[in-house]
DNA sequence: TTTACATTTGAGCAAATGATCAAACATGCA
DNA sequence: TGCATGTTTGATCATTTGCTCAAATGTAAA
C-alpha cells in the first residue's frame, strides 16, 4: 500500500473532478482509525455475532447459554466471542467455572440502539 | 433453519441459566430485521466501502473520481457501489454520461457520525 | 453512424470467513 | 488425586468476499 499520496497522485485513473478527489483525500481518516472502524462494523455484520451482542445488551450470559439461545455449538460461540473480545466489544468475568460475558462499554450499545431505531423506522423492508 | 422455537427448545445444548435463554428468545428481533441490520453493518465493515460512504457523506462523486481517490479500478468501485445501492445505502443521479453517487438518507449518515465520534474518543487505540 | 467516454456486468481466482470436530485447558468437587 | 463441568484452541473444509480482466451497456459528440 502507498505510504502517503503526493498531493495530486491520481493513480493513473481518469478523473472528472480533480478538486473533489483532492478534498476527499484531505478529509480522509487516518488509515489505522478507518481500519478499526471497519473492523468494528464487520464484527457487527454477521448475524450470529449481532445476535450475541444484542443479547448481551440486556444481560450478561455464559457461553453455553448463548449456544443454547443460538442453537450453535459452544465452540462456535466461543470462537466468535474471542473475536468480539479481541476488538474490545465484549468482556468477561469469571464466577467459578463459568465465564459471564457482557458488553464492554457504551459505544457498542449506542451503535446498536441507533441502528435498532433505524430498523424500526425502516419497518419491515425485508419482507414485501 | 428452524422456523421458530418451541418455548423451551434448547437445541440439545447444556444450559446454565434457562431463564436468560428464554429471555433472550423473547427479546430477539425478527429474523428478517436482524438480517437486514447485519447486512448493513457488513457493508460498512469493509475498508473500501467505508471509505466510499465516508467520502459521499461530504460530496456526491462519480465512479472514476472515487476510483482515483481510492487508487482502485473503476470496475472494483462500481461493484462495491452496486452492493451499496442494493442495500439502499447509496443512490445515483445521471448528468450526461456521468453518474453522481450520494448517500441515500440520514440513517447511514447518523451511523457514520456516531462511530466517527467513538473513533475520535477511543483515540488511536490502533497504534500503540 | 462511427467513435469516445462513463459505467456496468460476469467469469475467474486467491484470500478471508464461519462452522465443525477433536483435543486441550481451567476450575471445582468427590 | 481423579473426574466432571465450562470454556478455549487449532486444524480442516465449504462458502463467501474483493479484486482483476475482458466484454457489454448506455450516453453524447463528430
Amino acid at each position: 500500500m502507498p505510504e502517503s499520496f503526493s498531493k495530486d497522485d491520481l493513480c493513473g485513473i481518469r478523473v472528472v473532478h480533480r478538486t473533489r478527489v483532492a478534498r476527499a483525500r484531505e478529509n480522509a481518516l487516518p488509515e489505522s482509525q478507518l481500519d478499526r472502524m471497519a473492523a468494528t462494523f464487520k464484527l457487527l455484520g454477521d448475524p450470529t455475532r449481532l445476535k450475541i451482542v444484542l443479547a448481551l445488551k440486556n444481560v450478561e450470559m455464559c457461553v453455553c447459554d448463548l449456544a443454547a439461545y443460538l442453537c450453535l455449538s459452544e465452540s462456535a460461540v466461543s470462537h466468535q466471542l474471542r473475536r468480539l473480545r479481541d476488538m474490545s466489544l465484549v468482556k468477561h468475568r469469571r464466577d467459578g467455572q463459568i465465564l459471564y460475558y457482557s458488553l464492554v462499554d457504551k459505544h457498542v450499545g449506542e451503535l446498536l440502539d441507533l441502528s435498532l431505531k433505524h430498523a424500526g423506522e425502516g419497518a419491515v423492508a425485508g419482507d414485501r
